[in-house]
DNA sequence: CTGAAAATGCAACCCGGTTGCGTCCTCAAT
DNA sequence: ATTGAGGACGCAACCGGGTTGCATTTTCAG
């Protein structure tokens, strides 16, 4: 497992030492096409120990590699932060969260609607998440055991 | 402590008996002003189990007495739930999260602006949460202590 | 008054997340 | 090549919010 040469030009511009593990996980998260949470990652990279993937991802949050996502399903989801540059407002994008299969989408074509707020509130970041059944599970009809 | 009377009806009126405990949740979830979580029920009603508010408010919020909003701060918030007949869309209200004193806001005249989303997949509910400072916290200057 | 059902308290448990610590690896200075 | 320091990693324990099983108490219709 050599890794990816993408993947280590992707953490080193981000001022990340690509070590192998760094590396399983930026491919993880990259190859599950989808908002990742640390239980997802512990079985796909069954060998790796939990904490030493948390403690990536929380290099990979500090250095803008990924930003988490609460979906309210409670556990906090992980994506690739496609910008060069910080992606100043994380989560500007709107998610959306299937009750059925559980997973979660970033709609990253679609910004979150500015809305008024109350004087004297001054906001940081806004979370825009929608729950529904997702296009797969709509298809397929909703086979209850699926995970 | 006898119960407001207040109260009293607005559970009935939901089809919830008024115990004792019911009586003092719902008003404590009313005199707080805000959206609060269990363990802020805990520590408002230091003589009533955990448990006990726990399954009354999951009571609650079957009976839409209340209802829950997650403000990604790791726990649940609940709000009593003003309409007089069942919050059909729970959450469409905005609610803000101040970083510095940690509590929950809601914004209960701003609604959640609508948004298109790619086809196949059907929306069943919303949730829209900023975060920032609010307008307290900005007026008297964050007091890195405050709880 | 009495028995069944509902409500409550207590304790244990689950799970996602987090941390302390010992070991292993990397790398630069010698 | 050797060595020493610091970073990376694995293991196990811990934490806190939430949840559940079960015994006890309360409520209330009959």
């Amino acid at each position: 497992m050599v890794g990816n040469p993408d993947n280590i030009r992707r953490l080193e511009k981000k001022g990340v030492k690509p070590t192998a593990i760094r590396l399983l996980v930026a491919d993880a998260i990259l190859s599950a096409k989808r908002a990742v949470s640390l239980s997802d990652l512990e079985v796909i990279l069954d060998t790796v120990d939990k904490s030493s993937i948390f403690r990536t991802l929380e290099l990979f949050v500090k250095h803008h590699v990924v930003h988490a996502i609460d979906d309210g399903s409670g556990s906090i989801k992980y994506e690739i932060c496609e910008g060069e540059e910080e992606c100043t407002l994380d989560d500007m994008h709107i998610h959306f969260y299937c009750t059925v299969c559980h997973k979660t989408f970033c709609f990253k074509t679609i910004h979150i609607p500015f809305v008024e707020i109350p004087d004297g509130f001054s906001v940081e970041s806004a979370n825009y998440m929608l729950k529904g059944v997702c296009k797969d599970c709509a298809a397929h009809g909703h086979h209850a055991g699926d995970k």
